[in-house]
DNA sequence: TTGAGTGCAAAGGATTTGCAGGTTC
DNA sequence: GAACCTGCAAATCCTTTGCACTCAA
């Protein structure tokens, strides 16, 4: 796997913004004519290959990415309407991630491989909610 | 919310079926001729308003559905080599019934309105797993 | 009767693919 | 220099929309 302009600048994107974020938007954020949506699309899938990244859904079914920090796995309710993303009570993530620790253990041990998982919350941010200094999109 | 031909038959099918499903798969196996696959789109979409049928995704991001019994949320593990559906473990699945019933709580307390959420686990099953009597399309 | 539902065709949006030209190693 | 990567264009896949017709209520 190459090092090139496109995937630095992908990579940097998302490691600052740390979170499941569209390709649209990644693409929308690097600068102008630094790389063409395709190829944000092929360097994703890519990264998603090697395990950099880890994909997961929007309510709608297109794809959000997000930096894959090991198993430290967070989980994000996902504003309908504004696209913001915030994350979970941190308790309430350690709980969930646990549960469902347990539960891919489980798969292995009844011989599942490469299990993975996806878990979204979708709801109506309140409107003092949004906007919150949460996620600021980089200019 | 009128009750017609494919309405009966995609629910009757969905009913029978008791596991998340693709449009495509759903379609395929209605009669042939009996509802178009645009049809199968608009029922799916009116089911899942009024609370009858669920969606979730499939690790590619496309729509599966399944009837919506009640509060009863099951979870379960896709193939993705053969998309076939199983439950996941009923203890583990109350488990993170309750995680995630917490986390919506939660949400809602902060002022989330219309939450929702969307939890699959994805894995290659073991050969001898393939098959089982768990999801017989039927004819 | 009459408006919600349907089928067909066509549009739309997201994602993938083909291929020539560029860039990294 | 060779292989991998990129950009552009076009294709593909899934899903939605428009419109005239049909059918349940």
């Amino acid at each position: 796997m190459r090092i090139t302009q496109p995937r630095i600048a992908i990579l940097t994107f998302l490691i600052n913004r740390g979170e499941p974020t569209s390709i649209e938007q990644i693409h929308g954020h690097l600068a102008v004519g630094s790389c063409d949506l395709v190829t944000v699309y092929r360097c994703l899938a890519a990264f998603e290959g090697i395990g950099i990244v880890r994909r997961s859904f929007y309510h709608n079914g297109t794809s959000l990415y997000e930096i894959n920090l090991g198993d430290t796995n967070r989980y994000h309710v996902v504003c309908k309407t504004t696209d913001r993303v915030v994350p979970i009570d941190p308790e309430l993530t350690a709980e969930l991630r646990q549960t469902i620790g347990k539960i891919e253990e489980n798969l292995h041990a009844q011989g599942y491989t490469g299990v993975t998982h996806v878990a979204e919350f979708f709801g109506i941010a309140p409107a003092p909610n949004r906007g919150a200094n949460v996620t600021v999109p980089t200019p």
